[in-house]
DNA sequence: TACTCGTGGAT
DNA sequence: TATCCAAGAGT
């Protein structure tokens, strides 16, 4: 769920989802479908599939418990890079390098004295968080842990709150003089309004709104480009985030 | 590597 | 109002 969701918005859904599923085998035995609908509006439906998949892989590979290695975690449905390090460091306490995005932006300028990081490379972004990492295996979680607080709370993207950071008086960034960022530019994002995520998201909200099948007509209605509107539904299909149970006449994957 | 994939709060 | 960007992963 946290991943590029921003924490507050997780927390009530995620407290939802564990009363209704505590354990990996409680969300393998219903419907991928079940997932999507109680995902609602937490975005990029595709990680709730992925993560009915993985609860399903759990179950039949693992007996129904979460690996605590990392390689066991990486094989898994949806986890990757940053999540199997933050499964294996967080509930399980090993000494593993986390690197999420606030973590890159605090090495960058605390370490590097750049204003933002570079784009994130698995092999450069594990070897710096590594050279950090505490020794002791209790302090490691804790650390790996503080940077992406810090990152989250103080040393934010656009606003950074260096008066009140707890590590001002060696951060190389303050030292240099807060140079501006030199490096390439990262990619803008594409405009949501008119875009394909935006017709996506309507016909998954329909989708998860009612039990029943949602039809070609219903959809119709969603969007007028009708190009766009097909594309959407066939991504949507291919993706198995709906499923054609009539001609003309969708669901959530039900199996 | 570059692109795609939702949604909504903050500025 | 428009832009930014958020505990990334898969292809």
């Amino acid at each position: 769920m946290l991943q590029q969701t921003p924490v507050n918005r997780v927390i009530p859904r995620l407290a939802e989802w564990l009363e209704r599923w505590p354990t990996p085998g409680d969300l393998a035995a219903v419907p991928p479908g079940e997932a999507v609908r109680a995902w609602a509006n937490l975005g990029y439906p595709r990680r709730a599939l992925r993560l009915h998949a993985a609860a399903v892989e759990i179950t039949e590979r693992h007996d129904g418990v979460v690996p605590a290695d990392v390689d066991a975690l990486l094989a898994l449905s949806g986890i990757g890079d940053y999540t199997a390090r933050a499964v294996a460091a967080f509930a399980y306490g090993l000494r593993h390098p986390v690197v999420d995005t606030n973590t890159r932006r605090v090495i960058a300028r605390a370490v590097a004295g750049q204003a933002e990081p570079a784009p994130p490379s698995r092999t450069r972004d594990l070897d710096a968080m590594s050279a950090l990492l505490p020794l002791p295996v209790s302090d490691a979680a804790v650390f790996n842990a503080g940077m992406m607080e810090l990152g989250a709370v103080v040393c934010t993207a656009r606003i950074p709150r260096c008066d009140d950071c707890p590590i001002r008086a060696a951060c190389a960034w303050r030292l240099a003089d807060y140079p501006p960022y030199s490096g390439p530019r990262k990619a803008v994002q594409k405009k949501f309004e008119g875009s394909d995520r935006k017709v996506r998201g309507l016909i998954m909200a329909e989708l998860r709104a009612t039990r029943h099948p949602v039809t070609d007509a219903e959809i119709t209605d969603l969007w007028a480009d009708s190009p766009q509107r097909d594309r959407a539904l066939a991504g949507l299909l291919s993706d198995g985030l709906a499923i054609a149970t009539a001609p003309g006449e969708y669901t959530l994957p039900q199996e």
